[in-house]
DNA sequence: CCGTATCCGATCCGATACTG
DNA sequence: CAGTATCGGATCGGATACGG
């Protein structure tokens, strides 16, 4: 696991999943294909720079694919590939990780930061 | 999944996980305690003042025990806990993950990157 | 409608030097 | 040995404006 080669392999990929949106966007994909419109309007909070460049990165890896229809306006569809349905599992099973253990953390970070403040305070 | 606080709280646990050392820090904690120097020593090329906040965070988050022993020099071990060691598998099982598909994820992006270049030459 | 270009602040992270 | 402080480059990401 810790030869050289795939351990860059694995942190190229969690420094990906890691990003602002991507795994949003990879979740909003995974019920149906969307076009470019429909998933900056259903993704809160994310600007059309953003969206474009995250949804470049999961095309260049492989995990989405672009499809243009050259009407007037343009149309463009995403879909995941057969690989970007293969990462739904353990991305989702992270997210449902972070998700069950949220309020754990969340009491952590409260204990840890009042402690830090009381050392202050000596 | 998508309401607000919980689609933050995971939002918040992936970028830890995708920032450059805390998976690697984690991975070496899940075999054993670590001094600070074996965690430095142990994993190339990390900076003393990122496995620094590296640890810190994680500490932070409730993932990682720090036990200082007050000796001349001074002793820090870490450990996970038992949170920390619930991350492990859903993160070995992404990081499985991409070490399956490192291959195709790099013959993807040398396709697009092709396409690419082909396409500036029109 | 979809994408690109530019600017700009925020954050990440490495190098280095210094303390108990 | 373990940690902190400071600096500077690189990258991230938001706002805005413009083009096909």
């Amino acid at each position: 696991m810790h030869e050289q080669e795939t351990c860059l392999a694995v942190r190229d990929v969690l420094h990906r999943v890691g990003d602002k949106w991507s795994v949003l966007v990879v979740s909003m994909l995974s019920e149906r294909p969307l076009r470019f419109s429909e998933l900056r309007r259903s993704i809160e909070g994310i600007s059309q720079r953003m969206l474009t460049l995250t949804l470049r990165n999961l095309e260049r890896d492989g995990l989405v694919m672009r499809t243009v229809t050259p009407t007037v306006p343009p149309r463009v569809d995403y879909e995941l590939t057969a690989l970007g349905r293969t990462l739904l599992d353990p991305v989702l099973a992270l997210a449902a990780w972070a998700a069950g253990h949220r309020v754990e953390i969340a009491h952590a970070r409260a204990r840890f930061d009042r402690k830090d403040r009381d050392e202050q305070t000596d």
